[in-house]
RNA sequence: CGGGGCGUAGCGCAGCGGUAGCGCACUUGGUUUGGGACCAAGGGGUCGUGAGUUCAAAUCUCACCGCCCCGACCA
């Protein structure tokens, strides 16, 4: 492609409206444009990638054994009543009105329609397993559109469901689908570990999101770069560091004066004694009941693994009011000891320690040595806490790490929950109907192509994974008025055609050699060839790789080869 | 939905009661051409929208709309 011929808009600031890398670069290099809030337009760059993700997509889901259908954006409000998303999907479910006042939402996923698929056609288990993806549009009325594609309301989507006879046989499809999930990021050049995740209420079923690390990314994870471990905050288990003190305390507990201290931090200076030493008791109120939550003073509680735990459905921190009602002191001043007419959980970290101090329950005092299981009832201990950075691996004990990423995909072992409620059933050869085993799996097409970026970028500009670069090759034509310099280029951007490369030919007339090089680094494309008349009149041409700082001189008839030799090392990065 | 910020030329911004500005981009001509060239001449605006205050509003007041950030939320 000529860039004189091209629709790339490229810009030199960055709009206002851009906070982190990806969402900067794909505005400035000319990827996308925004129309409204959440809403994108992407332009022939931007769409190149895109395709270019696709399709690495769609090749390993078919050798995965999945096959692609594609299903209406509109979908009837009748299907997502029937397993009372409807309702339970809240605002972020798009709804519109056709012309006769019929309800309908704009699929932010398509459980609903694809079970509804299958089991109008499923008859026998035969048929099975059925393993059914698409790539398409998709809606969800975020109440905060943010980071360009990150999080937007419009976006592509792969989303794969399967169906299985049994439980053995979606485990299978399941670690399936996980294995092409890794290829394809892989194969797109991202570092992505999968991470265990939260599966929420949904007993017996088990999740994988796949996460890009980087520093802009929403969610947080804990790793271990020895063995592999990789979990989501949500769900991540730590081994705690030791306990302050390991033996049991010999007096019994007493009170001390800590006037106005109401914070770990404040009361571990005043009494000199270390954060991990301390009890801090958290009140939440779980579907309106009070319970008190017990974790190390060193430690955060963790509601999600609290509110799985409780098999609550909804779990809030008590306000002030609340907490000087159930423990008689004001907020900081909380205590297991006497705490009475409320459920009592304490993390597990909390175990083996002793002589702690903790609230008093009662107005500027704190207890010191105080010994759970003797002043006070053995609480029910769990896993209540988040994981620090310090605390050991669960697998291997190594410490563990705590990061940020981006999720680019997830893959959900849903079992019965949407067979049942939708009556997806076959005839199993006992000759009885059976609930088909489901699991669904998708992958953000838009945030993968934002996620790449995110990656993959310096002050200058993307420095684009080959496998999903718009183009392989950009080539530079330095001296466009000199005849020679132009014939040369020409002949250059024939030849790399020919020999089957993507090549964006800079040509224009009216942009000077630092211009183009400018452009060059924020577009991205990992391999460049530069033709000037400096290099021509020794023969030779400029290539240069966008992740080296200098080009490497070659003569006119070993461009090809040493372009070849390039983009061959580009190749492995994207190569699982 | 709560808190904060911002809407002035395509982009980045200044102006903050008295004639609409700057840089980049764009058009034309010329000189240039290896890291976002230079000179000259141009084009482009109902200052987000609507009310109000005032002799006079981009500027002050109110309302609305839009955009961004933090939070809440995210099968």
């Amino acid at each position: 492609m000529r860039v004189s011929k091209s629709f790339i808009p490229t810009v030199k600031e960055t709009p206002g409206e851009a906070e982190i890398p990806s969402h900067k670069l794909m505005l400035r290099s000319g990827l996308m444009r925004k129309v409204a809030s959440g809403f994108y337009e992407y332009l022939p760059l931007g769409q190149r990638v895109i395709l270019k993700v696709m399709q690495i997509i769609r090749g390993e889901m078919e050798r995965a054994g999945a096959q692609e259908v594609l299903m209406p954006i509109m979908t009837p409000a009748e299907l997502w009543q029937e397993t009372g998303r409807w309702q339970k999907y809240g605002k972020e479910l798009m709804r519109v009105k056709d012309r006769h006042e019929r309800d309908y939402a704009l699929g932010p996923t398509h459980e609903e329609v694809v079970t509804d698929l299958v089991r109008r056609e499923l008859k026998s288990y035969k048929q099975l397993p059925m393993n059914l993806f698409q790539i398409a549009t998709k809606f969800r009325d975020e109440v905060r559109p943010r980071f360009g594609v990150m999080r937007s309301r419009e976006f592509l989507m792969k989303d794969g469901y399967s169906f299985d006879v049994d439980d053995a046989a979606c485990d299978k499809t399941y670690w399936a689908m996980f294995e092409a999930y890794k290829r394809i990021f892989k194969r797109c050049g991202l570092l992505c570990s999968p991470v265990e995740a939260d599966s929420g209420l949904i007993g017996g079923s088990f999740t994988h999101e796949f996460m890009v690390l980087a520093e802009s990314g929403e969610a947080a994870i804990a790793l271990c770069e020895a063995c592999g471990y990789a979990a989501n905050m949500e769900k991540a288990v730590g081994v705690p560091t030791p306990p302050a003190v390991s033996q049991a305390a010999s007096e019994a507990y007493a009170s001390v004066e800590t006037p106005g201290k109401h914070t770990v931090e404040h009361v571990s200076e005043l009494l000199k004694l270390p954060p991990r030493q301390f009890i801090k008791t958290l009140v939440f109120i779980a579907d309106g009941k009070p319970v008190a939550v017990l974790v190390r003073g060193d430690h955060e509680v963790n509601e999600v693994k609290v509110q799985n735990a409780l098999g609550a459905t909804e779990l809030v921190l008590a306000p002030a009011e609340k907490v000087m009602e159930v423990t008689g002191a004001p907020v900081g001043f909380a205590g297991p000891v006497g705490l009475k007419g409320v459920k009592v959980l304490a993390d597990n970290a909390l175990k083996d320690g002793h002589d702690y101090v903790t609230g008093a329950l009662a107005k500027d005092k704190h207890l010191v040595h105080v010994e759970i299981g003797r002043d006070c009832p053995a609480p029910w201990y769990n896993d209540f806490r988040s994981v620090v950075t310090g605390d050991g691996c669960p697998k291997c004990g190594k410490p563990l790490k705590t990061g940020r990423g981006i999720e680019v995909g997830q893959t959900f072992k849903l079992g019965t929950k949407y067979s049942k409620a939708m009556k997806c059933v076959y005839l199993g050869e006992d000759g009885k109907d059976h609930e088909t085993v489901m699991g669904c799996y998708g992958i953000g097409v838009t945030r993968t192509v934002g996620a790449a970026i995110e990656q993959y970028n310096d002050a200058d500009g993307i420095l684009w994974p080959i496998s999903i670069a718009p183009y392989q090759v950009h080539l530079l034509l330095l001296n466009p008025a000199d005849p020679e310099v132009a014939k040369a280029a020409d002949q250059c951007y024939e030849d790399l055609k020919k020999a089957g490369y993507e090549v964006l030919y800079d040509d224009r007339l009216d942009a000077t050699a630092g211009f183009k090089f400018k452009d060059a680094d924020l577009l991205g494309m990992p391999l460049s060839v530069r033709v000037g008349a400096r290099g021509l009149k020794e023969g030779v041409l400029e290539v240069k790789r966008r992740r080296e700082k200098e080009p490497v001189k070659v003569p006119l008839a070993r461009v090809l080869d040493k372009v070849r030799e390039m983009a061959g090392e580009e190749w492995k990065l994207c190569t699982p």
